[in-house]
RNA sequence: GGGCCCGUGGUCUAGCUGGUUAUGACAUCGCCCUUACACGGCGAAGGUCACCGGUUCGAAUCCGGUCGGGCCCA
C-alpha cells in the first residue's frame, strides 16, 4: 500500500489553521523560545531558497514546541522599499516622481497587500507553523512608529548626524540607488592614456573617465611598482586646468591596470573613495544631481558628463596629451529602473554613528552563539573594515519617513518622542506639522524632511518590535533578548549587523541568544539560480508533484550554513521514507489494539527501547545545535535500519501474544513518529490520529511532548543478537533456505544472550539452537590485528618494520607477547580474531568480532 | 583586490578534535514477491578523499601554497 502525500496534506493544513494549533500564549508561565523570524518580502514570488529556509526555521519552532517551550514564531512580511516601487511602476506604467507622493505610497501598499494573501497561502502549503496571532508587517503604522521611536533613541544619544556622502545616483530618476539595486552591464569603453607633467618627469595615467580630470585630487601608484620608484611625494600638474596635485604611493592601486598610475578623482569609483578617505582628502563635487559637471569644470561646467567627455578629450588631443586609446571591457553600473548609467554624487545624507562603536559591536557578537561558529568571522571582518558610518537616508517614497523637519539653514527639528509614544501611528513630516512652529535655532520656517529610511532601518528593529518595546514593558522584559535569529549568510553584513547596532542603541544588550546562518539553495547543477540561466526551480511545482513532506525531507538534508544544490533525489527518497513510515504504521496498527502499560521482559524489547533512547539522545542534542540534517539522518538510520529491518522482523513471530512486545512496539513507534513530527508534520499527524490519538488523548501530534528516554538495558547484548540474526538471515537468503535445523552460537557473551535464544529461533525459523561460551569446539586464532593507537606511541618510527615482521608471524604466537628491538610488546596491543571448528565435522561458519555461528548442514 | 566557505566512487553526499580495508543515497549488476512495505529485502562492482609541499610512526582529517567553484564587500 502506497502513501499519497497529496491526498492528506491539505486536510491537516486546514485542521491546524482551524484549530489554531500554533499559538504563542502571552499568559503562559512556560519558558519562552522566541524566533526573530525573517519577514518575508512582499513581492509575491516564492523561490526555492525561501521555501527551504522557512522550513528550516519551522523545524526548530516545532521541535521547541514539543520540548515544552512557549514558542514565539510570528507570521510576518517585509513591506518596504524599492522592489515594490518598481513593481508598482511597471504594473501601472507610471514613474514614481511623476505621481503624487501619497498616491504612489497608496499604490505600493495596495500592491503589497494584494500579494500577502498569496504568500500566506504559500506558507500554509509549505506546512509552516507560523503564528498569525502575532502577525506583523513592516509597513504597518505601528511598526513604523517603533522604527521612528528607536531612531529617536539614537538621536537622543547623539548618534545621528547629517553630512556629505557619495551615493550612487541615477541622474535620470533623481534618486540615490543602493548597491544592491545597481544593474551591472558589460560593455566596451575607451581607456584613455593621458600624459601629465610632474616634478619627476612625464607620467601617463589611464582613465575611462577623462571628464573627471577637473576633479582630480591626486595621482596614485602601487609602492611595489618598480616603474615608479622615486615618484612618491612629487607633484603632478593636471592638464587643461593646470592645478598641482600630489603623487601618492598606496597598495590599493592595481599595478596591472593601465600604466599603474591612477588619477584619483572625486569621485570615480568605490576604490577612489577608499583612497580619498584614507589620505584625508576633501571630496570635491564634480557632477551634480542632473549628471552635469559642476563649476569646478570651468568652461565645461553645466555639460552632461558624456558631452563633457567628448569636449575634454578633444581639448586634450589638441594639447597633445592623449598618448593612446584602447577599447576595454567595462562593467557599467546602471539604474535597474531605467538603465541609465549611474554617477557617484556627493549628497547630504543622514548617518547613524557606527565607526565609534566597533568594539561594542564585536563584544555583542561574542555574546551571541553563532551556528555555525565560523559565520561570526564574517561579521567581525566586516566590522573591523568599516570605514564610514551607516548612511540611513534614501531619496524615495515608499518607506518609513525620517521623523524630522529642517529649516533653510539646515537646523534639524526632530519629532517629539513623548508625542510619538502616545500615538499608535508613525509621523509623516511631509504632511504633518512639526512639534514647534519655527526653527528653535534661527527662527526660520521648518519644512518636513521628504527623505525616507533605508529599509534596513526598519528591518533592524525586528527583535525590538517582536519583544513589544514601547508597546508592553512587561512583555519586553520576558521576550528580550530573543532566543534565535535565523537568517542567510548573504545578509550578515546588513541584517545581522544593523540589528546588533539598533538593539544596542535601544537596549544596550544583545538582540538574541543564538543566531543561525543558513546557506543558499542552488540549482540542481550547483550554480546559483537565475531566471536568465533558466535553472530556477519552483517549489510550488515540486510540492505539486511530490507533496510537502517530501519537500521538507529535502530541506532537512541541507546542512546549516552550507550552500546546497537542489536535489530531486532527496524528494524521491523522502517519498520512499514516507511510504516506509506508512507501512510500518500498517504493521503497528495490526497488533496494537490498546495502549499497553505492561513493561516488556523480553531482552530484545528492552534492547529496542535502549536503541531508541540512544537515538533520541543524539537527536535531541543535534536539534539543540540546529543540526537538523544530522538529526534526521540519525532518525532515518534508527527507524529504517534498526527498528523496521531488524526489530520488527525479529518480533513478528510473537508480537500477537506478547503484551510487553506490544508495549515496546507502540512506544518506540510513537517516539519515532514524534521525532519525525517537526520534519514531516503531515504524515506524522495522519499516523498519530490513525493509531495513537485515541490513547494519547491529544488534539495534534504537534502539541505532544517530545519523547522521554528509557533505561538502557541489554543494549550491547541486543546488538549482538541483532547481528547474529542479521548474519544468519543473510546466510539463509544467500542459499535460498526457508528454515534451518541446528545452529550453534559461540560467543563470550553467551551467558547474557542466552535468554534471546527463543527470539533467534523464532526470527529465523531454526529448529534447534545452542549458545555456548566455548563449548566443544576447537579454537583457532586466525588473525592478530595490531592496535595502532597503542603501538604507534610505543614504537614510533620503527612501527612499520614491526608490522612487516608480524605479518609473517603466526597469530597464535602473539598471544603471549613478543620481543621487538628489545621492547616487550604485550598481547594487549593486538586484537585477536578467533574461529571455532565443531567436533571435527564440516560445518558452515559465520565469523564476526563478537561471535561465531556454526550451522550444521 | 579583501573576507569567509566549498572541492570525497558515474552523480550527490557523510566523516574533517589524525589511527589499520572512507559513510550513505541515486544510478549499474546479481539474488529474493520471507504473512507492513518490490517506493521492499540481501548482496556485488565502483574512490590514489582537486593538486603540490610540510608536520607526524601514521593525514580525507592539521599547516602552507596552487588550481577550480560559490557568497558577501555599506
Amino acid at each position: 500500500m502506497n502513501y499519497e502525500p497529496k491526498k492528506i496534506e491539505s486536510k491537516w493544513q486546514d485542521f491546524w489553521e482551524n484549530e489554531k494549533i500554533y499559538r504563542f500564549d502571552k499568559n503562559s508561565n512556560k519558558e519562552i523560545y522566541s524566533i526573530d523570524n525573517p519577514p518575508r518580502y512582499a513581492s509575491g514570488a516564492l523561490h526555492l531558497g525561501h521555501a527551504t529556509h522557512y522550513t528550516h526555521i519551522d523545524f526548530i519552532a516545532r521541535y521547541k514546541r514539543m520540548r515544552g517551550y512557549n514558542v514565539f514564531f510570528p507570521l510576518c512580511f517585509d513591506v518596504n522599499g524599492m522592489p515594490i516601487e518598481v513593481n508598482v511602476e511597471k504594473t501601472h506604467n507610471i514613474r514614481m516622481r511623476d505621481v503624487d507622493r501619497q498616491k504612489f505610497i497608496e499604490l505600493c501598499e495596495e500592491f503589497a497587500n494584494s500579494k500577502i494573501d498569496t504568500m500566506k497561502l504559500q506558507f500554509k502549503i509549505l506546512g509552516e507553523s507560523m503564528d498569525p496571532s502575532i502577525y506583523y508587517q513592516t509597513d504597518s503604522p505601528e511598526y513604523r512608529r517603533i522604527t521612528q521611536l528607536t531612531f529617536l533613541d539614537a538621536v537622543e544619544k547623539g548618534m545621528v548626524y547629517r553630512g556629505k556622502h557619495p551615493v550612487n545616483w541615477c541622474p535620470r530618476c533623481g534618486t540615490a540607488i543602493a548597491e544592491s539595486e545597481i544593474v551591472y552591464v558589460n560593455s566596451k569603453t575607451d581607456l584613455y592614456y593621458i600624459r601629465f607633467d610632474s616634478d619627476a618627469g612625464d607620467i601617463v595615467i589611464a582613465t575611462t573617465r577623462p571628464e573627471l580630470i577637473p576633479a582630480c585630487l591626486f595621482i596614485a601608484y602601487n609602492p611595489a611598482d618598480r616603474r615608479y620608484e622615486g615618484y612618491e611625494n612629487k607633484r603632478a600638474r593636471i592638464p587643461i586646468f593646470n592645478r598641482e596635485v600630489p603623487i601618492i604611493a598606496d597598495d590599493l592601486v592595481d599595478m596591472d591596470f593601465g600604466t599603474g598610475m591612477e588619477m584619483v578623482c572625486s569621485i570615480g569609483d568605490r576604490n577612489d573613495l577608499k583612497l580619498i578617505k584614507k589620505h584625508n582628502f576633501e571630496i570635491i563635487t564634480s557632477i551634480d544631481e542632473q549628471g552635469r559637471l559642476t563649476d569646478i569644470a570651468g568652461e565645461f561646467s553645466g555639460m552632461p558628463a558624456h558631452e563633457a567627455r567628448k569636449e575634454i578629450v578633444k581639448r586634450l588631443r589638441s594639447e597633445n596629451r592623449i598618448v593612446k586609446v584602447e577599447k576595454i571591457d567595462h562593467n557599467v553600473g546602471t539604474c535597474w529602473r531605467c538603465g541609465t548609467p549611474l554617477e557617484i554624487v556627493n549628497k547630504e545624507q543622514w548617518f547613524i554613528r557606527t565607526i565609534d562603536f566597533k568594539e561594542r559591536i564585536l563584544e555583542i557578537a561574542n555574546e551571541i552563539k553563532w551556528y555555525p561558529e565560523f559565520m561570526k568571522k564574517r561579521l567581525e571582518e566586516w566590522v573591523k573594515g568599516l570605514e564610514w558610518d551607516w548612511v540611513v537616508s534614501r531619496q524615495r517614497y515608499f518607506a518609513t519617513p525620517i521623523p524630522a523637519w529642517i529649516c533653510p539653514e539646515g537646523h534639524i527639528t526632530y519629532a517629539s518622542k513623548e508625542d510619538l509614544l502616545k500615538r499608535s501611528s508613525y509621523i509623516d513630516p511631509t504632511v504633518e506639522k512639526p512639534p514647534v512652529e519655527k526653527c528653535q535655532v534661527c527662527g526660520k520656517p521648518l519644512k518636513g524632511v521628504d527623505e525616507v529610511f533605508d529599509t534596513w532601518v526598519d528591518s533592524s528593529i525586528s527583535p525590538l518590535y517582536n519583544a513589544f518595546l514601547y508597546r508592553d514593558e512587561e512583555m519586553f522584559r520576558r521576550l528580550y533578548p530573543m532566543s534565535l535569529r535565523p537568517q542567510a549568510h548573504d545578509i550578515i553584513r546588513t541584517w545581522a549587523f544593523y540589528t546588533i547596532i539598533r538593539c544596542n542603541i535601544a537596549t544596550g544588550e544583545k538582540p538574541w541568544n543564538d543566531i543561525f546562518i543558513d546557506g543558499h539553495i542552488l540549482a540542481e547543477n550547483g550554480r546559483p539560480m537565475h531566471a536568465s540561466w533558466g535553472n530556477v526551480v519552483d517549489p510550488l511545482k515540486i510540492i505539486e508533484e511530490f507533496g510537502t513532506d517530501p519537500f521538507r525531507y529535502f530541506a532537512a538534508t541541507c546542512t546549516l550554513g552550507e550552500d546546497t544544490p537542489f536535489r530531486r533525489r532527496e524528494l524521491v527518497h523522502g517519498k520512499k521514507l514516507l511510504n516506509k513510515l506508512w507501512n510500518v504504521a500498517n504493521f503497528v496498527e495490526m497488533y496494537v489494539r490498546e495502549k499497553q502499560d505492561r513493561s516488556p521482559e523480553d531482552p530484545m524489547d528492552l534492547w529496542i527501547l535502549s536503541e531508541f533512547s540512544e537515538t533520541l539522545e543524539k537527536v535531541t542534542n543535534l536539534m539543540d545545535q540546529y543540526r537538523y540534517d544530522r538529526a534526521i539522518r540519525e532518525i532515518d538510520e534508527f527507524f529504517w535500519h534498526v527498528f523496521a529491518d531488524h526489530y520488527i522482523e525479529m518480533i513478528k513471530y510473537r508480537v500477537k501474544d506478547d503484551k510487553g512486545t506490544q508495549y515496546a512496539l507502540y512506544n518506540v513507534y510513537l517516539g519515532i513518529v514524534k521525532m519525525y513530527a517537526p520534519f514531516l508534520p503531515h504524515i506524522t499527524e495522519e499516523i498519530y490520529h490513525r493509531i495513537f490519538s485515541r490513547y494519547e488523548k491529544g488534539i495534534s501530534i504537534h502539541l505532544e511532548k517530545w519523547p522521554d528516554s528509557y533505561e538502557k538495558r541489554y543494549l550491547e547484548e541486543g546488538r549482538i543478537v541483532k547481528d547474529i540474526i542479521a548474519s544468519v538471515r543473510r546466510y539463509k537468503i544467500e542459499r535460498g533456505l526457508s528454515s534451518l535445523n541446528s545452529v550453534i552460537i559461540i560467543t563470550p557473551m553467551a551467558k547474557s544472550i542466552q535468554m534471546s535464544g527463543e527470539t533467534i529461533k523464532g526470527a529465523l525459523s531454526i529448529r534447534e539452537i545452542g549458545i555456548y561460551e566455548i563449548g566443544d569446539v576447537k579454537e583457532i586464532i586466525v588473525e592478530a590485528r595490531p592496535v595502532l593507537q597503542k603501538l604507534g606511541p610505543l614504537l614510533r618510527d620503527s612501527l612499520n618494520k614491526f608490522l612487516d615482521k608480524i605479518r609473517s608471524t603466526p597469530p597464535e604466537k602473539l598471544l603471549n607477547g613478543i620481543e621487538f628491538n628489545e621492547i616487550y610488546i604485550g598481547p594487549e596491543n593486538f586484537e585477536f580474531r578467533k574461529t571455532y571448528m565443531f567436533e571435527g565435522s564440516e560445518v558452515d561458519l559465520i565469523n564476526s568480532n563478537n561471535f561465531s555461528i556454526i550451522i550444521k548442514k
